[in-house]
DNA sequence: TGCCAGGCCGAAA
DNA sequence: TTTCGGCATGGC
């Protein structure tokens, strides 16, 4: 049977592997050339790329991807207001046109960097995949089938026993940790939502785990709070493509936007160095 | 075999 | 306040 697509966003508004496969998130995967499969929420969704623009596959509203993507955020404005920092800079959005920071659920955005700490990008999506597989709901569409991410509360009743298969390591218990504190405050993520960047942190950075970096990633890619900036030791690394340093007071209140589209080009040039594919 | 990976934690200086 | 070893795991 024909899957049913629908238009989500018209030609140069928003490219999809820059978005997807920047390091922001990591369960969608492309299931052929332009075809993306991926789950947010309790919604699976198949999102192709075409010379049209993109479109959607879902049984959510249209509504629920258009918040997804943040199609409802002025990205050219804030792009313009980028121009003339630092010619690296204007490499590294040319390079990343269409990327656009995406309104994750929160719960999977911590979770995600929970695990993401010194880890490769690899085995970050082997695990979540695994923990979506284990603990997740089911999900068939399209002729796919797909696994939620697991709630909090569904996390927060294992052990690092059931977890042991994940191979996730030390990290393992910082998941736990997370659940059975989000599963003890439903109300957690939509009261640090409603908090300042500064104060938003030191909630976040409470939970065993979180330190400067899970804590800005959570920030930008969780509560999206376009002024949170993962500066890291990765980052700092690769200091010597621009000077001078990259500094979150250049790029004012949407300081993470740049710093994402600067990390996805600052990847693109490490991998080429050592003849990797695109990751 | 050794190093590294979108780090964090706790102890020591 | 900064520095540093340990922490789990697996790919290269």
């Amino acid at each position: 049977m024909e899957i049913p697509f629908a238009p989500l966003a018209p030609s140069g508004v928003l490219s999809l592997m820059p978005t997807l496969f920047c390091g922001q998130c990591f369960r969608w995967r492309e299931t052929e050339p332009g075809l993306f499969a991926g789950c947010s929420g309790t919604s699976p969704a198949l999102i192709r790329q075409t010379e049209n623009g993109v479109e959607i596959s879902s049984a959510a509203p249209p509504a629920y991807w258009r918040r997804y993507f943040d199609l409802d955020t002025d990205y050219p404005a804030i792009l313009r207001s980028f121009t003339g920092r630092h010619p690296f800079t204007e490499a590294a959005l040319s390079y990343g046109a269409g990327l656009r920071v995406l309104r994750q659920e929160p719960w999977e955005a911590l979770c995600s960097f929970l695990v993401s700490q010194c880890n490769h990008i690899g085995r970050i999506r082997q695990i979540l995949d695994d923990l979506c597989r284990l603990f997740g709901k089911t999900y068939s569409w399209g002729g796919q089938v797909f696994f939620a991410f697991p709630s909090p509360t569904t996390l927060a009743a294992l052990s690092l026993d059931d977890l042991a298969p994940l191979r996730a390591g030390y990290r393992a218990k910082y998941l736990l940790s997370a659940a059975r504190h989000v599963a003890d405050n439903p109300d957690f993520f939509s009261e640090l939502a409603a908090l300042p960047l500064k104060e938003a942190r030191a909630a976040i950075s409470a939970l065993p785990g979180v330190g400067v970096k899970v804590a800005d990633c959570f920030l930008l890619f969780g509560l999206h709070k376009l002024d949170a900036f993962p500066v890291d030791t990765w980052m700092k690394k690769a200091a010597s493509y621009y000077d001078p340093p990259l500094s979150a007071d250049a790029f004012g209140p949407y300081a993470g936007i740049a710093q994402q589209y600067i990390f996805y080009y600052i990847r693109s040039i490490e991998s080429a160095g050592k003849g990797q594919s695109r990751w």
